[in-house]
DNA sequence: ATTTCTTTTAGAATGAGTATAATAGAATTA
DNA sequence: TAATTCTATTATACTCATTCTAAAAGAAAT
């Protein structure tokens, strides 16, 4: 537990979201201002292997970490791109029961139009 | 209908299954040696908003499109990075029961070990 | 036949992410 | 405490999938 570690907890512990890799190296840039791009880089995937945090890949150029720990789906809105967390409960089960193996993780990305962009349409 | 298109279509056609761009773009050159990659992707682009194919980001580093047109998930193995298509019937109406909006498209990618994988190691 | 529009082409540019090699810092041993 | 070992950080260079660009070719339209 670096002090480069402890910065980027912090900054995810004070605003919980989704932000790319990038967002977070400015974030934690505050609490620890030498800090290196590539030790964010370092860091997030040590987390995402730790299970600490989730990577979602798929939604733009670049991946977004997700602070929520309980394993959720995304819905990502294709005008604003903003981000929605996905409880599908029975998910999980589905899953497991098809591949009659269990598994390591899952990365679920719905593209959808938010009701705010439907509404500014129409 | 350009003579490029057509090359990736009968490419596609004659061997279906989940390519990279670069795959797909050496498999075409053998109906239209010409060929540009720039051409490669932006026909597989258009064929993607068609609906014709469909694209799988998050698998690695590069993307691979699958010829497989119902919408399906699919199930990367961590070891061999053999992919396997997934049919998880309800879903869709799960995913917009949720969301109480319809959506574009969703792309679920579970990652797991397949039972080959796992016989090598155990 | 000339204009207009779309597609292709080759190569340059982009940019997220990774590898590298040197340095710093922490932990361990003596 | 000093020397050693190990791990993490840093800055930078690099990779490589994808996108952009500008020119050329081709198709369609007038």
């Amino acid at each position: 537990m670096t002090k480069q570690r402890t910065a980027i907890l912090t900054a995810l512990k004070r605003s919980p979201g989704h932000y790319t890799a990038d967002v977070i190296y400015e974030m934690a840039k505050t609490y620890y201002p030498t800090m290196s791009r590539a030790t964010v880089y370092n860091n997030l995937s040590s987390l995402v292997e730790e299970g600490a945090l989730s990577k979602i890949v798929g939604g733009g150029a670049s991946a977004i970490y997700d602070t929520t720990s309980m394993p959720h789906a995304h819905a990502i809105c294709t005008r604003c791109n903003r981000v929605e967390d996905l409880f599908l409960e029975q998910l999980d089960d589905q899953i497991s029961k098809k591949l009659n193996v269990p598994f390591v993780s899952y990365d679920l990305t719905v593209k959808y139009v938010c009701p705010k962009c439907k509404h500014k349409i129409s």
